[in-house]
DNA sequence: GTGGTCTAGACCACT
DNA sequence: GTGGTCTAGACCACC
C-alpha cells in the first residue's frame, strides 16, 4: 500500500507528528486521501519516513482524537466515514488566521487597498 | 515607567522570549511604541511579566540584532531612531504568510470570491 | 437460522472474542435466548459478524466453560439446559458494579437522595 | 513535594497511564486536589510510581487534553484553575453508567424494588 | 531543574 | 500481520 507524499522538515521547530498530522490533515482536506480509504500502517508509514513508528503513532493518535482517522486493532488505520467537519474546522481555522492578520496589518496602517495590491491577483 | 501590555502564552510552543520579541516587534509596527521612547528596563519588565530577568534579556539582544530597540549604557533601552525597515520587514512577512494560506485554500477548492466573502468587508 | 443482533465496538480495549460473549451472555441473561435453543454455528456466526471464525470459536468456547451453550458435535451450539446460575451471576456483578459506582458518587459528595433523583424513576 | 497515593494495578487490562488518569481525575473531584496546587513532576511521579517517565507524561497528556491539568514547560504540572466542568463531567458518565446498568438489571425482569433492596441502604 | 521530542526495541493481545 | 503499551535512555530548549 502507498500514499500521498509527507513532507518533514527536522529542522523545524513544529515537531515531527505534528508535521505528519498536517500533512495527513492537509490531504483530507484537499480530498487526496478518500474517506473509508486506509492509509499506511504505523510500521509502514514510519519506515517510509525514516522516523521511529512512536512518532508515528504519536500522529495517529492526535488525528484519531481529531475524528480524522479511525484505527481497527489487528485491521488497519483509516481515513474516518465523515470527514466533513474535520474539514470544514480546518477552513475555519485558515480564514480565522488570515483575518487576525488583516486586522493587524490595517491596525499598523496599511490599508485594505494595498493590502489587495500586494497579494496579487 | 510603564509600557503596552505584553501578553505570554505559557502553553505556547513559542518561547517565552521570543513572545516578548514578537510583542514589542508589534507595538512598534503599530506606532505604539514610538522611536527613541525609553521601554522598561530588563528588571522591570522581568517583575512586571513575572518572568526570569535573563529571559528578557535574550529578547532585548535579539531586539538589539534587529535595530529595533537600542540599550545606552546607564541611560536604560530605547526603541531604535528608525524603525522603517525592521516595520517594513515584519509586514512583507505577514503578507507572505497570508499569501499562502490563500494558496492553501484556493486548492482546497474554495474559490477567491468565497475567501473575500468569507473574510467580510 | 438467525439470532438476535451483536453489537460490536471496534474502538474498545475489550477484545472482539470477549464483547461475543458479553453479548450472548446478556441475551441468556434477557431471556432473549432461551434454555436449548440452537444458535449461530461457528461459520455462521463469524460471517454474519464479519470476523474470523477463530475469533468466534475463541468465545464459543468460553461460554462454553461457562455452562452457558453447548455443543454437540455434528449437531451444532445450544443453550444450556440449564442457565440460570449463569443468570444470576451476571446480576450479582451487575449489582455490585452499581454499589462501586455510588460508592464513590458519594464519597465526592453527592447524597443518595441526589443520586436517586438524578438517576429518575 | 508529595500527593495523593496513586494505586496501580499491573495486571489490569487497563494501561498504566489510564490508571493515572484516573487516579487523578478522582482526586481533583474527591477535591484532595485543588485547582491550580502543583502536582509531582513527571520525573518525580515516574520515580514514585516505579514506572517509565512516558508513561506518566502520556497520562499527563490526556490529563490536559481533558482540561484537568495545565502544564507550563519548564515550571511544571498544576491543576487546571477551573475543575468544575471536568468533575460534572465525570459525575455525569458515573450517573449515566449506573441508568444503564440498572436499565438492563430491570429487562432483566429485576424490579427497581429488588434492585434497591439489593443495593442495601 | 522542568517539560518536549524522538529513538530503539521489547512484549503483548488480537486476527 | 496489526495496533497498544511500556521501558530505557538520549538530546533539546527553556528558565
Amino acid at each position: 500500500m502507498s500514499g500521498p507524499l509527507i513532507s518533514l522538515d527536522y529542522q523545524s521547530r513544529v515537531p515531527i507528528y505534528e508535521q505528519i498530522v498536517n500533512n495527513i490533515e492537509k490531504y483530507v482536506a484537499l480530498g487526496i486521501l478518500k474517506e473509508k480509504t486506509q492509509i499506511l500502517s504505523i510500521r509502514e508509514m514510519a519506515a517510509s519516513l525514516g522516523v521511529n513508528p512512536n512518532t508515528v503513532k504519536k500522529a495517529y493518535d492526535i488525528l484519531e482524537g481529531k475524528r480524522i482517522i479511525t484505527t481497527i486493532s489487528t485491521k488497519g488505520t483509516f481515513i474516518s466515514d465523515d470527514t466533513k467537519t474535520a474539514t470544514k474546522d480546518k477552513i475555519d481555522r485558515e480564514i480565522n488566521e488570515i483575518k487576525n492578520k488583516i486586522c493587524e496589518l490595517t491596525k499598523m496602517g496599511i490599508s485594505k487597498e494595498e493590502i489587495i495590491e500586494r497579494i496579487g491577483k
